[in-house]
DNA sequence: TGCTTATATAAGTATATTGTTATAAGTTAA
DNA sequence: TTAACTTATAACAATATACTTATATAAGCA
């Protein structure tokens, strides 16, 4: 095992606050194995389209994900390149996968509409 | 290695949340290594003694950490038979040491005064 | 062009969070 | 018992957070 790289205290509170939550949370253990379309988000979840990019946005904002514009669709992945992408992806490994939500949409046939 | 546990997602969220504030996690990883005695941090971070035993209180809500009375002191400390242990430390692990506040108090003469 | 769809932003609201000061409760010791 | 000390709790205020609805922006297509 590599050196493990150190986050510092007051960056590492602010990753944890972004991931304090339940909707973020879900939404990055999501996108650690699916590249998503904020409409995917907005079926899943159980709020407005608004709220959801407002997630996206605060989570771009921290750099823990990117966007990229695919036609009249926006797609939301890990960006990978982050400085804290290590310490990120330690954490989402605690986690269980959520792909339930992604074979809902598919058996509703939503899962491809914006591909 | 062993088979690492999982964390529901909503739990995680939770515990994320608890650690996404600066204070509480500068106490955490301070524990990690360390006891430590509610006057220390009261010394440590700049907030109210009433600041500083609410946040404690949380930490020990969420069974991060356990208290133990010494007198007219208590001394909190890493709960080890949490059930989230291994999440916890495995986050704690990828911070930087916060000794300096261990060796400030100690080069005032404070860090013995609760011992 | 105008219409539809996807997403973002603005503005407002309800609730949560984090601090404060005042006070209570528990321990020790005179 | 009373006083001093440590910590917790109560009450409150300021700010942050996470929604909502309304609207703006951007892309695709008839």
């Amino acid at each position: 095992m590599n050196v493990k790289s150190t986050v510092e205290i007051e960056t590492a509170a602010n990753i944890l606050k972004l991931l304090g939550d339940k909707t973020r949370l879900t939404m990055m253990k999501l996108l650690q194995v699916n590249e998503c379309c904020v409409c995917e988000f907005v079926e899943i979840f159980k709020i407005s389209q608004p709220a959801i990019s407002q997630h996206l946005r605060k989570l771009r904002d921290g750099g823990l994900v990117q966007e990229t514009r695919r036609g009249q669709w926006i797609h939301y992945s890990i960006n990978k390149e982050s400085e804290h992408y290590d310490f990120v992806q330690s954490l989402l490994d605690y986690l269980p996968g959520q792909e339930k939500y992604l074979e809902e949409l598919a058996a509703q046939g939503l899962r491809i509409i914006c591909d």
